[in-house]
DNA sequence: AAAACGGGGTC
DNA sequence: GACCCAGTTTT
């Protein structure tokens, strides 16, 4: 039989949309995951202060982990009004240890917006606070609101990528194809689904492709390799880098100091200098100097990975006049935990 | 368009 | 060790 005509059934026909669309849906009704930021009022309404808290929390961050942190900051911050009038540094307290702390300062500043002028209802109005793009924006406004925005996040990328057997595809592919499947009927539903489909089925390195309601519309697993799809996204490279601490008091009362910059800003930790060129030997006089210390001794050595740094920090005890304070009230990284640690204070965030 | 931004899970 | 995670902001 010659084909001359395009099949009628083409990945983005109506038919095609229209076949997809109850399957996953189907599925989600059967298998949807249940988490806390997903219960609802007796009117069937969320709570969009949870779905934004949650939403964020989410950025970058595995369910599992950011789960523990939503029942923590939820539980201290109940509504958008407490947030507001909590000090920062009590969110990041909060925060502590879940990385990217530019999403509690913008957490907070978002919030003190919010109790001044209203809780937006649209997508438009939540991506213009502090802290929420274009993916945070579609979440709350179909999640809470039931508005028309498809999102595109690492699950949707790589089962969307899956489905059309899209090797390397750029943001504009995957956000017009989630517009174009979006069920505009079910649009927070179909959102959850999509995602918890990426998160439980079309899963990056195995894919439990027997399990999946689109299987059978998977030009990926047709091709006989769906964990090809998506290619791997570059990576910039670690950076090397040394630096020399001091600890001005004990593992429980020490001298602290803010820090300040995109890295880690906000939090708390031992001074630091880091080590300029080969010898690196002025970053300890620029720090006993700047903290009119002295009689340092070296107390060992600790080395942290981030996701793109490679950090050795020789810290050293040291004399000074100035002023302890208790370690443990103030939000520290995960790199001036180990350093305290080498004191052997109990540090239970370790 | 690319880099910066944490920390942990997983294979 | 490589890759990923309900991304956003800055360069």
């Amino acid at each position: 039989m010659p084909d001359l005509n395009p099949s009628p059934d083409w990945p983005g026909s109506a038919d095609f949309s229209g076949r997809l669309r109850p399957a996953l849906l189907n599925w989600f009704d059967a298998h949807a995951r249940e988490l806390p930021w997903r219960l609802v009022d007796g009117g069937g309404q969320r709570d969009p202060y949870r779905v934004w808290v949650s939403e964020i929390l989410l950025q970058q961050t595995q369910v599992a982990r950011g789960r523990v942190y939503f029942e923590h900051l939820t539980e201290q911050f109940p509504d958008v009004r407490a947030l507001a009038a909590a000090p920062l540094e009590a969110v990041l307290k909060a925060w502590e240890g879940c990385g990217y702390y530019a999403r509690a300062r913008n957490l907070h500043k978002a919030a003190k917006i919010m109790a001044a002028t209203g809780m937006p209802d649209t997508y438009a109005g939540w991506l213009a606070l502090p802290g929420v793009g274009p993916y945070t924006a579609a979440a709350i406004s179909s999640l809470a609101y039931g508005e028309a925005r498809a999102v595109n996040d690492g699950n949707v990328r790589r089962v969307l990528s899956r489905l059309f057997a899209e090797v390397q595809p750029d943001e504009r592919w995957v956000q017009a194809r989630a517009d174009a499947l979006l069920d505009s009927q079910r649009p927070g539903d179909w959102n959850e689904a999509l995602m918890d489909l990426g998160a439980m089925i079309c899963t990056p390195r195995t894919p439990h492709c027997p399990a999946c309601p689109l299987a059978s519309s998977c030009a990926a697993l047709k091709s006989g390799d769906p964990a090809a799809y998506p290619a791997a996204k570059k990576r910039s490279p670690v950076k090397v880098v040394q630096a020399v601490a001091l600890l001005i008091g004990d593992a429980q009362t020490a001298y602290l100091e803010q820090r300040v910059g995109a890295l880690l800003g906000g939090l708390y930790g031992l001074p630091t200098e880091i080590k300029e060129g080969q010898a690196g030997e002025g970053a300890l006089d620029r720090l006993l100097t700047r903290l009119e210390a002295h009689s340092p001794r070296l107390l060992g050595s600790v080395s942290h990975s981030m996701t793109h740094r490679q950090i050795t920090l020789e810290v050293y005890a040291a004399e000074s006049a100035l002023p302890g304070e208790a370690v443990g009230k103030r939000p520290l990284s995960r790199l001036d935990h180990k350093a305290l640690a080498l004191l052997g204070g109990q540090d239970r965030l370790l």
